[in-house]
DNA sequence: CGCCGGACTGAATGACTATTCATTCACTTT
DNA sequence: AAAGTGAATGAATAGTCATTCAGTCCGGCG
């Protein structure tokens, strides 16, 4: 039962397993392009360059690669997320910051955004394992600073924070789907602006708009 | 087995089909239980009543129950949609209406609501059929309910119509999401005066709240 | 009566595919 | 060079299901 040689620097030591993330890869590929229910695991796997056994290796279903690509990115959005909330105290800067690095993220890979807009979404199942933990997490980041913006008086507040915050998540999330349905090429992230200067100012005409 | 039904009126001509819609509610309650792809076609079957091969005398095929939903709710959502703006003449109204037009029709049949928000969205093929017709309409009415309130100048018209009308459906669709996923209980419709009350006055604070 | 047409049935068919596991392979160690 | 190791392979397994179709059943008609 010799362990292998302690230095040896080959195989998977250089890091974070090349195999594993070329797997990854290649489901976020494929499941976007064949949608996750046609994709099968040898096409992942094919896409990747490895053998469909290979894919058990490192995951342990196909369940599995879809639940791993949802964590893995929403880790890395939870962490951006909460940076500009550390660096940033503007309220409305803190969310327009929070909405360019949202649409910037789905934006800048577009299968990535085909598998968080579309194949994420299929069956109550896989939704309610992913909306009761890192999704509501990254809700909970805009309520707060939501709330916060209330307590500096930039806010109204007689709006509850957890509404607000859906809306204006909502309406990222459709501007987000309305981009990877379109068939014209435009960036994304500009986008980002025009939300939030509704979300902040409202459609409501005249500078008092307010009241009906 | 004897079918009572003595001097029915000639087949089916009592109304619409009896069967056919016996199935298509059928298939919602299961795909909203199981999900569509793991979802049987017999276990729609079952649901309704009939067998197997029943289904394949009304619909093509399993993909055509998931269209026919889609569809036939679209059309009636569509009908009310238009009514509510041929009825009420102020900007902010009418998008009140519409807005709980939507989450009352969803909040009413909650199976509906679930093959809505999460089982209709299964892949780019299914999305891109969706969207590009009786979707695109339903939110042209959103879009030119809102550039009529520009032109009203109730609305600023420094904000695209287009841009403004995602914003809207995308916050009344997250409300959508999140009441079905969530555990509590609560009435949808009534959020929509909310969602509205944000998206025409924004979330600044003060009647002169604008700028930056 | 006996027969017709068509609605309906449900077992059988034919495909498809996630997952497993006996082998192979590329290296290392001795 | 011999032996060992575990990563990687991919053919075979074990199901799963959408869809079909040969037949059943029934009311009405001649």
């Amino acid at each position: 039962m010799a362990l292998p040689a302690v230095h040896r620097r080959s195989k998977a030591d250089v890091q974070p397993l090349p195999k594993r993330d070329a797997i990854l890869r290649a489901a976020i590929d494929v499941f976007a392009d064949r949608g996750y229910f046609n994709a099968q695991v040898a096409d992942v796997a094919r896409a990747a360059g490895v053998a469909a056994g290979t894919v058990y290796l490192y995951f342990r279903s196909k369940d599995d690669l879809l639940v791993s690509i949802f964590e893995r990115s929403m880790r890395v959005a939870l962490e951006e997320g909460r940076q500009v909330l550390e660096r940033t105290r503007d309220p409305r800067e803190r969310l327009r910051q929070f909405a360019r690095l949202h649409l910037g993220r789905l934006g800048r890979d577009r299968n990535l955004a085909i598998v968080f807009q579309v194949e994420l979404r299929q069956s109550t199942k896989f939704m309610e394992r992913f909306s009761s933990t890192l999704l509501r997490d990254y809700l909970g980041l805009i309520r707060d600073a939501i709330a916060d913006g209330q307590r500096d008086g930039a806010f109204r507040d007689d709006v509850k924070p957890t509404v607000a915050a859906k809306v204006l998540f909502g309406a990222l999330d459709e501007m987000a789907t309305n981009w990877i349905l379109s068939k014209r090429r435009y960036a994304l992230e500009p986008e980002a602006d025009a939300v939030l200067d509704l979300f902040v100012n409202g459609v409501a005409a005249g500078p008092k708009g307010r009241g009906r």
